[in-house]
DNA sequence: TCTGGGGTCCTAGGACCC
DNA sequence: TCTGGGGTCCTAGGACCC
């Protein structure tokens, strides 16, 4: 989808376009009606606490906003600017929308999260070429209905990379943004992929980009070009060879239609450091909330897990987690607690706390964990309790 | 003016087992 | 007498993605 956050915004506040609009913040109010119910927007320049930017129109970006900025950084560069609460549950809406326009065209639908998917296009090729020397014309056909329907559904526009594979479809579905459709095939990489920086590769992100410059490649045809060798001794055989390989096109992953969800996790960065002591009771009663929150949010995916975690971010940003995994899977919001409060004992706490997080991973569904159950004998449904962790 | 929240995957060491 | 070689599980941290 292009600029989807954005985008979905504008759809309910189309005075906005054209104007520089920042998206994100922790308690960002959303905009109010005067007395006269006229719209009032609030101005970045007002903006006062933590968070950051979740996206920017065009507009802000050109002054210098960017994703993942601190808000109170991008308000100092673009004071004038309107900014919008992030509304996740508006974008989900959308999101299901959109996604179930495309399901209804074509249905191996690979989801990548809120704004993008991989659809398996291969029974849409069309291998006996109804127009001569362009087996692809039958796929551009569907990525056009595609879009089509997408807008209908949604009033949103969306842009689409058709390759041999999802790489490079991800690739190159941003080479023409927005509205766009590419087509890209083996033959076309040295033109088409090979200028592009090295970075552009999903996968390749700020700490390998830098450490690929420092062996002096900056581009993906400098990538494909550099001995393997040599970026196996950098980078380990694993990401070595997944480099060269990513850097020629290559990639044999297929798409995803369904997934089992591998952990659930939930965490909050506090609108000021708390103290160990002086601020305990807010930390305890945030802490049991996260609990809780956890175990909601493991009832309605239908899953138990093994595994409990805990994550603490200090005010110096360093970040810490522990673990500990529990005989038998659990979903339960005191259990859950009980054994993150095991784990948070095994932190020493000396500094002041920005952020605190619970996560429950060793995930299995319930069907399969009352299965175990019943064949070890164990006390079905009931076995949360039992035991002391 | 410090840097969100929800995820996945990988690595590496140690325990433990056969 | 100075000790192999698999394998799995657990734990902690980090890179990366949306």
């Amino acid at each position: 989808m292009d600029a989807f956050y954005a985008s979905v915004e504008l759809l309910r506040y189309p005075q906005l376009r054209g104007l520089p609009v920042v998206i994100g913040g922790r308690r960002t109010p959303a905009p109010r009606r005067d007395a006269d119910g006229h719209l009032v927007f609030q101005r970045l320049r007002n903006y006062v606490g933590r968070g950051v930017v979740t996206t920017a129109t065009y507009e802000a970006r050109a002054l210098g906003v960017n994703s993942a900025m601190g808000m109170m950084k991008a308000a100092a560069l673009a004071p004038d600017a309107i900014v919008l609460p992030a509304d996740f549950d508006e974008y989900r809406r959308k999101s299901r929308q959109f996604k179930a326009a495309v399901a209804s065209l074509t249905p191996i639908i690979e989801d990548r999260g809120i704004d993008e998917i991989y659809i398996d296009f291969t029974p849409h090729t069309d291998a006996q070429e109804t127009r001569p020397g362009d087996t692809l014309f039958g796929a551009r056909e569907l990525a056009r209905q595609i879009q089509l329907r997408v807008r209908e559904a949604t009033g949103l526009s969306c842009s689409i990379g058709i390759t041999p594979n999802k790489l490079l479809s991800k690739l190159c579905s941003d080479l023409n943004k927005p509205g766009g459709i590419t087509t890209v095939d083996f033959a076309d990489i040295p033109a088409v992929v090979w200028p592009l920086p090295a970075s552009r590769i999903n996968g390749v992100g700020p700490k390998a980009a830098t450490q690929l410059r420092k062996l002096g490649i900056e581009t993906i045809g400098q990538l494909a070009a550099a001995d393997k060798d040599l970026l196996i001794r950098h980078f380990g055989m694993r990401f070595g060879t997944w480099l060269h390989e990513a850097a020629h096109g290559r990639d044999e992953r297929p798409v995803e239609t369904r997934r089992d969800p591998k952990s659930v996790s939930r965490e909050t960065t506090f609108e000021r450091d708390l103290h160990v002591r002086l601020d305990r009771q807010l930390l305890g009663e945030t802490f049991t909330r996260l609990c809780e929150r956890v175990a909601d949010d493991l009832k309605r995916k239908g899953v138990v897990g093994r595994t409990i975690g805990v994550k603490l971010r200090f005010e110096d940003f360093h970040t810490v987690t522990r673990d500990l995994t529990l005989p038998v899977a659990t979903g339960d919001a005191r259990t859950i607690r009980h054994a993150a409060g095991q784990c948070l004992k095994r932190i020493p706490l000396t500094k002041r706390i920005r952020l605190l997080g619970v996560r429950v991973s060793s995930l299995m569904s319930i069907e399969e964990h009352d299965q175990l159950m019943a064949e070890h004998g164990g006390p079905r449904g009931q076995s949360l309790e039992l035991f002391d962790v």
